[in-house]
DNA sequence: AGCTTAATGAAAATCATTTTCAATTAGCAA
DNA sequence: TTGCTAATTGAAAATGATTTTCATTAAGCT
């Protein structure tokens, strides 16, 4: 009996519970989004599932993005560079942590960004539906490098 | 004596000041960026700029875009649907409120962020170096809109 | 008014993404 | 297991945004 208990798992049976089939480059695309650290783009991503699926197409994985996304699993990160890449997404109300130098990415808590949203409803007389906070900075490891 | 104390007069100065020339076209992208409430695409401009220059080319907006965007003067704003279109950029610490309806971009004050910035900075050992805050909702307009 | 060089517009090139379509295959049905 | 059928695939062409190239034009100094 195996372990169904990592992300590309339940990402997969998310797939399949939507009626998705589960192909081989379907796989490889959940496989390698799921498990990275950093935000890919459709190329990163062919690049890497090349390695273990030569003849895998491009437009596979543009397609598994596109679905992955519909279902929430993963999200776009918008840069100043450019916005063509995604990562594995948020629940509840996280945002992102971007290394300026390295591109590795985390999430953190952002409840106490009420009093703000209420401060700015209330002053510009606007229904707050949304709100995208993404902070950019130098990770720990990029510091360390930085010392040397 | 004219007057030189609208945007567009302001940003015509400081391309001047970099030593860039002021060239019709450049005038034009320059009056039309300068005084519109909502993010505008390359395309928007274009399509806007030719009705004061029947034969401004695509490529001219695109170049003063660049030169306006270096000079901090405008700013890409990033939208879930695309992040094609610039607006007039901020000064100190504002960030962007866009009516998803219209399009309507207001910007507000977020000083209060630094707490929350500190505790993130702190729980994760980064260091932070800028951020992004967008607020998406309904403008006061598009409310009334909705009652009718 | 003349000169020099930046800026222009048209067309071609590039890059990300989508569409089209004939061939393949996942997953159900027998 | 085998067969069936519709979903999925990969290749190639199409699309859309943006950049590059280049010969021509024109800003702004002299």
């Amino acid at each position: 009996m195996e372990r169904k208990t990592d992300k590309a798992s339940i990402w997969m049976e998310q797939l399949q519970k939507q009626g998705y089939r589960l192909t081989k480059p379907r796989r490889i695309v959940v496989e390698i989004l799921a498990n990275s650290e950093q935000p890919l783009s459709a190329h990163d991503i062919h690049r890497l599932a090349k390695e273990k699926h030569a003849k895998i197409g491009l437009v596979s994985v543009y397609r598994t993005i596109d679905k992955l996304e519909e279902l929430g699993l993963i999200q776009r990160v918008h840069k100043p560079e450019g916005c063509h890449a995604y990562i594995a997404g948020f629940t509840g109300h996280q945002h992102l942590l971007i290394c300026s130098r390295c591109g590795r990415t985390e999430f953190f808590e952002g409840e106490d960004l009420q009093l703000l949203l209420n401060r700015v409803s209330s002053e510009s007389k606007f229904i707050i539906e949304d709100h995208w906070l993404q902070l950019f900075g130098i990770c720990p490891e990029c510091q360390k490098k930085m010392k040397r």
